[in-house]
This record gives structure tokens, sequence and C-alpha cells, in this order.
DNA sequence: TTGCTCCTCACGTCACGTGAGGTGGC
DNA sequence: TTGCTCCTCACGTCACGTGAGGTGGC
């Protein structure tokens, strides 16, 4: 080998596809130098090098911090590396679990909204609706509390020991008709919108409304649909499920979220 | 909602899962705000800002800038809100890509160090080989050129415009027996052990030696590779594949790198 | 008074990016 | 001389983390 073969830190940088302020970091914290200087103290790399450059290049972008990396050039040795890498493929199956279940949240965040903006807000209307899977909370106690957040915030805490991942959007689950009916701001569960969970909405069809206002103001959407499905011959039955379709992800203004009601119906005979 | 229903900021980032310094960070720079403040200028968050303090978490853990964030808070519409989620979801698709990718090479150069570590390196050995695919780099010229660095130095570039991704372990080919034992350390075409490539290196039985030794020295490994065919009674034939399993991502002492050299072989009759 | 929580600077950290100012060969 | 590449400080950036020093209610 001799410096015919060797690659100033321009050519280098380029053919490497990074960028030469990185690989004179590199250098100076010593994860990662030239094969050479030169007598004016250029840095010269070796083609070969391109190996060993691509490989932290990989490891960086895993979020892998320089000083491990740097710890794996030091005292290499075949097993050290082995170890290492092993310990890296275990690190990036638990990362693509948890990039899936990012997609899963931005996804359910996004159909929410975009089911809002389809939403014919005033009508009342009779979908056929997919299953859907979710996790219900612990059944709510509201006791004495004057207030829906108590409650909320122990659906919260319990979530840390149950199996509720709060990251997906959070709905209100009544377990009959007319618990929603007599306090409809007060669901007997709350649940997440998790489609890993075990919990299913079922398929089926079911009497959809929309009503406009803060958390728990549904003016006189009950009465509404009941009376719709009497027009229709229809009869109403539980679990009702709601789920804010619009709220503060979306909208400033607090009086315009945006909430959906989803009764399930059956023809009457 | 009144007061009581608010949380300090200890209990809102113990219940969110955030750090209070992250919680002030936010505040600072505009991109998620207590509800109120306090008279003691405390903060004091409400139970259903999880919600957006949630999905926040899910996009920064994505690599997404604050700036961003706040972007999507400022004018919060609707449409806006869909388009900004609905182009993460894109963008995690390829994150997603990107990181099996990512596995992908660690997991082969994780398995080669393994082989190495594994390997009788002086012993010749008839081994049973699954099929492995690859890609194919465009032929060599070594031409006039005294060193074989340039020849490679060609190909990494090449890469750039053909599909060769040079995050993956690259190996020597050369297309027939005799190509190899004229010059085993001018392979007629370079490869990376891209899982992902179309070019399939046969299943079959191979003919597997090992070398210790700098890039390009092979000692008499070529001769005793033969000696040994003839003495079991074998033909060898080409192609041969020639992979670095322990080089300098494992190992400092340049003089102990170590490759293989896989030539497919028949039964004589 | 002690203990606890909260506040605001201010400075540190990580992995670079970005000039500023100077060198050296054609 | 001009143009190009290289060098070394030095300071900026992003998303926080970590004290330091002070406040306020029980």
């Amino acid at each position: 080998m001799d410096n015919s073969d060797l690659l100033s830190i321009k050519e280098f940088a380029e053919f490497a596809g990074i960028k030469q302020s990185a690989l004179r970091y590199y250098d100076e914290i010593g994860v990662f130098s030239p094969a050479s200087r030169g007598e004016n103290n250029y840095r010269y790399y070796s083609p070969i090098q391109i190996t060993t450059i691509k490989l932290i290049n990989v490891l960086t972008e895993l979020g892998i911090p320089l000083s491990q990396i740097k710890e794996m050039g030091k005292g290499r040795t075949p097993k050290r590396a082995m170890e290492l890498l092993a310990q890296q493929e275990q690190n990036l199956d638990t990362q693509l679990l948890q990039l899936q279940a990012a997609y899963a949240v931005i996804h359910a965040f996004r159909s929410n909204i975009q089911n809002g903006l389809l939403a014919g807000e005033q009508e009342i209307t009779l979908q056929e609706m997919a299953q859907q899977p979710m996790v219900l909370g612990p059944e709510n106690d509201f006791g004495d509390d004057k207030y829906f957040f108590k409650t909320f915030i122990r659906f919260c805490n319990s979530a840390q020991y149950s199996r509720i991942n709060l990251n997906f959007p959070v709905g209100g689950y009544f377990s009959t008709l007319e618990s929603f009916l007599q306090s409809p701001s007060r669901p007997t569960n709350f649940y997440s919108q998790d489609p890993g969970g075990t919990f299913k909405k079922a398929a089926g069809k079911y009497l959809v409304g929309y009503t406009r206002g803060y958390y728990g103001q549904f003016g006189n959407l009950p009465e509404r649909m009941l009376a719709y499905a009497g027009e229709h011959n229809l009869v109403c039955h539980g679990p009702v499920y709601e789920i804010y379709l619009l709220d503060e992800i979306s909208i400033s203004d607090t009086d315009q979220y945006l909430s959906q009601i989803s009764i399930p119906v059956s023809r009457k005979r």
C-alpha cells in the first residue's frame, strides 16, 4: 500500500457519503481516524476504511452513541465485536416494535381526524361499522366526585399497571344504553383505541351522531338519536361508544371539539 | 373546570411519563404550555392535556423537530393536522424500511464474524451451503493498475449508480475456477452481501478454506484446496466466492484478517 | 426551623454544522 | 495573483439534563 492509494478527506467523504465535518469530528474524539497524515497535516484515508465508516454510519443512524462505537473499536476482538452486534440486533428488534407502535398511534389519530372532516355534523346516519379492537379500562367509579377529571386521572394512573396504552386516542364506553341516556358525560369505562387490544367493538349496524362542544357536552344528541331510531323503526341497544374526532390535537377552540356517538341498532319487527 | 382539577408539574410529569425539565423546555419554546399559571407562578396542567403531550411524545420519538410540532399546534385546523399526520405516516414507512435495512446489515456482519470464530482455520472442509442472495458489481478492469485499491474505488463509485448497497460486507467473485487460481487477489467482480439482492450464490456442496492475512494474501490456500479435492475424488468448478469474515471491523492486527474461500464441487466419476 | 415543591437563570452535553482566518501547491 | 483544498480554533444548534440560588406554604 503506498500513498497513491490514499484518498483526501474530500474524496473519501464523497465516496462514503459522509460530511467532512463528521469525519473531522470522528477523528477528534478518536472514534475513526484517517489511515495516515500527510506532511502538511492533511488527513488521508484508505479505500478499505469504507467498510468501517459505513458500519459506523449504520450504527449511528440507529442512535448508538459514538462513545459505545469507540469502545467497540478500541479493544477490537472478534468476540467482543460479535457480542456488541448481537446486542444491537436485539436492540433493533425492540426499536422496530416501537416504530410499528408509533405508526399505529399516528394512524389512529389521523383516521379520527379524517372521519371528523367527513362527518355530516347535524345528520344522524345508519352506518355499517367494521370491528374495532381496543383496550377497555377498569370500571369508572365517579362516587362523590363532582368532576369528570378525577375519574379520568384515575383511569390514566391505572393505565400504568394495566395494559392500557395512553398514546392512542381515548374514548368513553357505556356498558348499556340506559347508562348513556342517564348520564352521557359519565362513561362506565374509558378505553384506548389500541389496534392491538383484545376487546372488540363488534362489527355491525350502528346509529351514528355527532356533536360539537367541550368534553362531556352533548346537547340534545341522545334525544335526537332516539327520535331518529323511532322514526326509522330501529331498536337501540348497548354498549354505546363515544370518541372525540376533533379535539385539542386538531382544533384550538374548545367549543368546537367534535365527538362521535355510535349506538348498535337492529330492525324492529 | 376549576383549579382542583389541575395538576402540578410534578404530578403531570409523573402521570404523563415525561421529565419536568422537558415540560419546562416545551413551555419555554412555546410548543406546549400549562393550562394556567398560579399566583406563585407555578405551572398547572389540566388532565386532558395528556392527549396532546402523549402525541407530542410520540412525534418527538420519531425524530420530528419540535419546531415542526409547534407549527402544527399554532394554526391548528383539522385539515392541517391531518396533512401533517399523513405526511408522518409516509415518513414512518420509509423509517421502517431503513430500520429493516439496518437490521440486515448488522445481521450480515454478525454472522460473518460468528462464522469466523467457528472456523477451523487450517482445515479444508466439504460443506453443504445454503443459497445466498447478493448484488454483483460490474466486471473489474484491473488494466495497468498495479494496485487492487484503484479497482475497488471504481467499484465503490459505481455503487452509487447501480443498486449496490455498500453498507453490507463486500466480497470477491471469480467467474471461473481458472481466474481464481491465476490471480486470487484479483476477483473478476466485487459483490455486496445484500440479502435483498437478485444474484444468488447457488445452494450446494462447496469446498471451504480459510486463510489469515491482509487483503489479497492467500498463501498457498489455492494449491491446498486443489490438493484436497484431488485426494477426495472431487471436481472443482467456478464461480469461486471470497469473503472476509474477520477484518478491520473485528480485529486490530491487519495480519490476522480471516478470509473464507468457497469453491463449488461435485464427485468425480 | 425543616422539608418539600416550585421557580428562573446559567451552564453542560451530544453530534455535529458553520464560518473565520490561515496555509500550501498549481 | 487566483482558485482550490486543507487545516485548526471557536462558536452555534437542538433537545434537553443538571445544579445553583431563591421562594413559599405546612
